[in-house]
RNA sequence: GCCCAAGUGGCGGAAUAGGUAGACGCACAGGACUUAAAAUCCUGCGGGUGUUAAAGCCCGUGCCGGUUCAAGUCCGGCCUUGGGCACCA
């Protein structure tokens, strides 16, 4: 029944705002019963907030609205949704504002934790608040412990000695995704690498599960590719090399095996433990001068250095495992320590690296791999050639011989004779073709394959061309030797006619080699490598692989970018490690009924002073146990620790028994949609995939996958498409600003639709207003109750259907944009025919409720409701009211539109072909000419063409 | 340098499978209501040309080329912006 309201009533949104908070929380209208398996379950999780104290911002208000709209959806289709929300309160983040602000981090986090909560409250997120995880309590944490304790007894948790990130700034060690172009992504200080004895999780040990895992979730792309670049698999070889005159012998991968016959030397990284013990005595000072060096060296400057490469021969020789060739050793930080084996052999012909380090220290370069060019053809004959660039540095110009309409312009070229050398053959031809002699040579460039047909002599050839780069040295020439068939004019002319008119492929790619010298980077065939000749790379892999693997001196071998996930940060706030230290150097893990290890209050604490802040906690530090003595851990857990599981939690947050019951994890897993930043594809998206992983091998987490489906929401710019944040603070918008002014339904709606949710895209204040302009609209039609009438509207049936259907899909797909434009269109009709029937009015409010909840219960209240409308039937649609008896089609002649015709709707294509060419309009652009064809797709268009 | 996205009016952005480019909103302009303003309601709104007005015509989805009866959408090459990786052998 339809409720009567006096005059016009006018939209007091702090009012309606509070009254319905109030009234959800008093109601308890969002909590979920975990244990109702009586309905669908639906999961959707957005990545909890540091409380960091500053409070919302509007990209948070942008992903928590919209994953707010899907659950509110979801309830309505009739799924028992589970929407928590809780804190990542731990952490390296939360430990600095606090510091910085000189608040202790306990008591200054359960005050932000307020401020927070009482911000996602008044944006009116329909959150289960019973549901909340804090990952500082020590309840959630004892589980955090327990799992790392889980870890540590199954040998993924160890203490190596290994080089790590240091940050002297902060005190601490960091992971990779903490360490951004050799800052710290806190703070931004300098990161050094220095060798510690770290806890790490062996997380490589999942990486194929982790790849595999991919293919099968629903995620953004270009995540997916992150992740695996960040894995970064290589597959290639170990190959094992002995130091010539000694007993020892080392690894090195590769990817490209099948270069082997071009390795000319080898390097072990600086850190490499065989330097020591095979550096020739003469060489041992320089040696151990350039370690020190390099040990010294931040991250930053060893990127920065990268162009220049430096490194130092220790005396030694490798033998090349294929040739028993004996090749220099050096040492250079160009190779990493902490990929492969740390040791490279060296291929300076086909690696940039290699080549760059090879010119600088005068290292042979051999090539192994020849480019192919043209197209094989059966029958070809083979044979030697040449091709020479001569360049006169006076005048900038190049020689060729323009063969016009016999071959358009090219180099000097020509065939090897028997007895000649390559070079030979090409100071030979320059002379017979062009007369000049006093050449100097400035490089011999890479031998190309190519395959051609020549006319005049009616074959297809196969040659192999090796390339010469000349410098003229003086304009002397000699008297040319040309034969008769040679009529071409010696032409110089400069870069840019060579590349537009030097077309033939030989002599282009032969241009190229010589203004750019460098590795040849491409594929091709084999050359100087005896068994493998001729053959193409995979082919070549394959045998090389063989041969090693008869020999016993490699093997195929499988590497990966990815490392250990160093587990320890010297800082304060965070989990204590569960673990002690007993005098005699024996490691213990609590048991069981010593979790929570609680992390002891500090007094006045101030920061790290350079140890470990609980190294202060004496009492606390001290451990005995049945006699024996030893020292706790005074390392706490890295932020990304509580946040690797708290998905888990959620489900069943009180239980003491275990970190949560399986049976309901089995029903509530996977997260339905997970919403969050991009920024964390790296980190937190990959440190819960891994934990995630190990707890389902084990049987704890029912799935192995636990995010379904992810979805990133986009930042929010300021208006002038800056980035907000702390460098423009002027453009900051403090969404609780918002809220008091325009209210949450306005901030709401206007997020939703500000665009794509997953794209970038700058504020608008006057965007805002018309979003409340809008709601207003809304407000002002559905208030009035002259509009609402009992019967059916059938002027409103077309669009109240597509309106339902469309929202219903487009929210389903995170559309929002385009599902407020169709409530915008409802509402525009409602206004044209003037009145609404209360059934459309119903269901148009369903549909908006979930965008402008508060706005929405009032209404739902005002057509004459008591209880809530989260609970409410979804509405659905009738197709059938849809279509319409007529529809436009589109008369185009050659692709383009002439005319527009109305006609009934399913015409046949007889009839459209015969209406369109009968068509007045039409007639004028088909008259006397020849109509060749007609495309007809029905309901849609017609395409005459004519000619 | 390598990998991945994206580029559409003054602005944010629409356009299931290649089939009427510019939905919806903002801004702007005009009108109605008002003593007036605000608010509201209605109308127009890519550029050029044309006309009293219109109709009409031409051009238009970063640039160049291709496939197709038909391209914002597909293919090839380039440019710009954003993101990721960066001596990873």
């Amino acid at each position: 029944m339809l409720r009567k309201v006096g005059r016009k009533m006018e939209l007091d949104h702090q009012k309606i705002e509070k009254k319905w908070q109030e009234r959800w929380e008093k109601e308890q209208t969002f909590k979920t019963d975990i244990h109702d398996f009586s309905k669908p379950k639906y999961y959707v999780l957005d990545m909890f907030p540091y409380p960091s104290g500053v409070g919302l911002h509007a990209g948070h208000v942008e992903g928590y609205t919209a994953t707010d709209v899907i659950s509110r959806m979801k309830r309505m289709q009739g799924f028992n949704v589970l929407h928590p929300m809780g804190y990542d309160s731990f952490g390296l983040p939360a430990e600095q504002y606090a510091v910085q602000t000189g608040n202790n981090p306990n008591g200054f986090t359960q005050k932000n934790v307020e401020y927070f909560t009482k911000q996602l409250k008044a944006l009116g997120f329909d959150y289960d608040w019973s549901k909340m995880v804090l990952t500082s309590d020590p309840k959630f944490y004892k589980w955090t412990q327990w799992i790392f304790k889980q870890l540590y007894l199954d040998g993924y948790a160890k203490y190596i000695d290994m080089p790590v990130n240091w940050c002297e700034e902060l005190g601490t060690v960091l992971s990779n995704d903490e360490v951004i172009d050799g800052k710290s992504e806190r703070g931004g200080f300098p990161v050094v690498r220095k060798n510690m004895k770290q806890l790490c999780i062996n997380q490589v040990a999942f990486a194929e599960e982790l790849l595999a895992g991919l293919e099968e979730i629903d995620w953004p792309e270009s995540t997916k590719e992150i992740q695996r670049n960040w894995i970064g698999k290589s597959l290639g070889a170990l190959v094992n090399f002995k130091v010539a005159d000694t007993e020892f012998n080392f690894d090195v991968f590769t990817t490209r095996c099948d270069t082997l016959y071009g390795a000319t030397y080898c390097v072990l990284a600086p850190e490499h433990e065989l330097i020591s013990k095979i550096t020739s005595l003469d060489k041992k000072a320089e040696v151990e001068q350039y370690q020190k060096e390099c040990a010294s060296k931040s991250d930053l400057e060893r990127t920065e250095l990268n162009k220049d490469k430096t490194g130092v021969f220790i005396g030694a020789y490798a033998i090349n495992p294929v040739n028993e060739e004996k090749i220099p050793i050096y040492i250079s930080d160009y190779v990493l320590a902490s990929y492969g084996t740390g040791a490279i052999m060296a291929v300076p012909a086909h690696d940039e690296r290699d080549y760059e380090f090879a010119q600088k220290f005068n290292i042979p370069i051999i090539q192994v791999l020849e480019e192919v060019t043209g197209t094989p053809q059966e029958n070809e004959t083979k044979k030697n050639s040449i091709v020479a660039v001569v360049y006169n540095p006076e005048n900038n110009q190049y020689l060729t011989l323009n063969w016009q309409k016999l071959g358009g312009r090219l180099f000097i070229g020509g065939t090897i004779k028997d007895q000649e050398t390559p070079l030979d053959c090409a100071l030979r031809e320059i002379k017979e073709e062009t007369g000049y002699v006093d050449l100097e040579l400035i490089s011999e460039l890479p031998k190309i394959n190519h395959h051609y047909y020549a006319y005049n002599k009616d074959k297809y050839f196969n040659i192999e061309s090796t390339g010469f780069f000349f410098k003229l040295k003086s304009s002397k020439q000699e008297k040319t030797n040309l034969e008769a068939d040679e009529k071409f004019k010696v032409e110089w002319v400069d870069q840019e006619t060579i590349e537009k008119e030097v077309l033939d492929e030989l002599h282009a790619k032969t241009f190229a080699y010589a203004l750019k010298p460098g590795a040849m980077i491409g594929d091709g065939i084999h050359i100087n490598s005896q068994n493998l000749n001729g053959m193409n790379k995979e082919e070549a892999i394959n045998t090389m692989l063989k041969y090693l693997e008869e020999k016993h001196c490699g093997k195929k071998q499988v590497n990966y970018k990815f490392r250990e996930w160093i587990f320890a940060r010297q800082r304060y706030w965070g989990e204590p490690v569960p673990i002690v230290h007993f005098d005699d150097d024996n490691i213990y893990i609590l048991d069981d009924s010593e979790l929570p290890l609680v992390l002891p209050e500090l007094d006045d604490y101030k920061g790290h002073n350079g140890q470990a802040p609980l190294e202060n906690a004496k009492e606390w530090k001290r451990y005995e146990k049945n006699g024996k003595v030893g020292k706790r851990e005074t390392s706490t857990m890295p932020g990304s620790a509580g946040s690797s599981w708290y998905y888990l939690r959620y489900i069943d947050p009180d239980n003491d028994k275990s970190l949560a019951d399986l049976k309901l994890l089995k029903h509530w897993l996977p997260v339905d949609l997970y919403m969050g930043g991009p920024e964390h594809a790296v980190g937190h998206l990959i440190y819960s995939r891994v934990w995630n992983h190990y707890l389902y091998n084990k049987g704890i987490s029912p799935v192995k996958e636990p995010f379904k489906r992810l979805v990133h929401q986009g930042m929010i710019l300021g208006e002038n498409g800056i980035k907000m944040g702390k460098r423009y603070p002027e453009y900051v918008i403090d969404p609780m600003d918002i809220v008091k002014e325009y209210g949450a339904d306005t901030i709401r709606l206007y997020e939703m639709f500000m665009g794509p949710i997953e794209a970038s895209k700058p504020w608008s204040a006057t965007g805002v207003a018309g979003a409340r302009k809008f709601i207003e609209r809304v407000w002002r039609f559905f208030t009035d109750q002259n509009n609402i009438v009992k019967n059916e509207v059938k002027e409103l049936d077309k669009v109240y259907n597509e309106t339902v259907k469309k929202v219903t899909n487009d929210y389903e797909n995170l559309a929002f944009n385009t599902a407020i434009s169709q409530m915008m269109i409802f509402v525009n009709e409602c206004y044209k025919v003037g009145k609404c029937s209360l059934n459309q009015a119903e269901g148009f409010i369903k549909l908006i409720s979930c965008v402008i909840p508060h706005v929405g219960e009032e209404l739902w209240e005002i057509l004459g409701h008591d209880k809530t409308i989260a609970y409410e039937k979804w509405p659905t649609y009738d197709e059938s009211k849809m279509v319409e008896e007529e529809v436009n089609i589109a008369i185009s002649v050659n692709g383009k539109l002439r005319n527009t015709i109305k006609v009934k709707i399913d015409s046949s294509k007889e009839e459209l072909e015969k209406l369109a060419l009968a068509d007045e309009k039409i007639k004028k652009y088909i008259e006397n000419k020849e109509i060749t064809k007609v495309i007809v797709v029905p309901n849609k268009i017609v395409n005459i063409v004519v000619k």
